[in-house]
DNA sequence: TGCCAGGCCCTCTTTAGGGCCTT
């Protein structure tokens, strides 16, 4: 098994915004892709050990009553890091996900050395077209199809595989690069918006 | 339902401000 071509998408719903005003995980979701193919997934509710507020309630579709019954944070972020291990992760604006994931690890002294890419950065530049880059308008606009019942907090995760997995086809079919590297990705993020097909040219 | 944070990205820019994304 390649360690470069596996790759682990994850996805954090959180008590908010910044794990520094003292936010914490409440759920992580998270596959597991090896040579484009989906090999094991991860999905776990945990207890930040206080109560959560009305608007993440409704946001994340995740309650106090649900919550009560979970483990711990530190129970869970224990199972996940032996998850991840050291693969490179993936996520949708992944400096949210990469702040959550830091300050949780911490808290258990789990340390990693995985990388992250962010499919919304890449988005902004295979999809320039998109009406906005949030994970929902970008599923439309790609025509992935979504099945099942809607539920934030249990498919957002699996929302941003088929995203990544088509933005990786696009950059196949378009640019005839096959087995995509990951530093492909992260540069790709960073590549002024105008210059995106010269560099996937060029690769 | 979001004012919080932070990195990216555009522009009426770089001696800055504000929108986009994430919960």
């Amino acid at each position: 098994m390649s360690m470069a071509n596996t790759v682990i998408i994850l996805d954090f719903e959180t008590t908010g915004l910044s794990p520094d005003m003292g936010d914490r995980a409440i759920e992580i979701g998270a596959v597991c892709i090896e040579n484009g193919e989906i090999k094991d997934h991860f999905q776990a509710l945990m207890n930040p050990g206080r109560r959560i507020d009305s608007f993440i309630e409704g946001y994340t579709g995740i309650t106090n009553k649900m919550l009560a019954d979970a483990p711990p944070c530190e129970e869970v972020m224990l199972e996940f890091a032996d998850f991840m291990g050291d693969y490179n992760l993936v996520a949708h604006n992944a400096s949210f996900d990469k702040r959550f994931l830091d300050a949780e690890l911490a808290r258990i002294s789990r340390p990693y050395s995985g990388k992250f890419a962010c499919s919304m950065l890449v988005s902004r530049r295979i999809y320039q077209d998109a009406p906005n880059h949030k994970l929902g308008t970008l599923i439309k606009h790609a025509n992935i199809p979504v099945d099942g019942v809607f539920h934030r907090a249990l498919y957002d995760y699996q929302m941003t595989t088929k995203l990544w997995m088509a933005m990786l086809g696009n950059i196949n079919q378009h640019y005839d690069i096959h087995d995509i590297p990951f530093n492909l990705l992260q540069k790709l993020a960073k590549t002024p918006k105008k210059h995106v097909r010269n560099f996937l040219q060029n690769w």
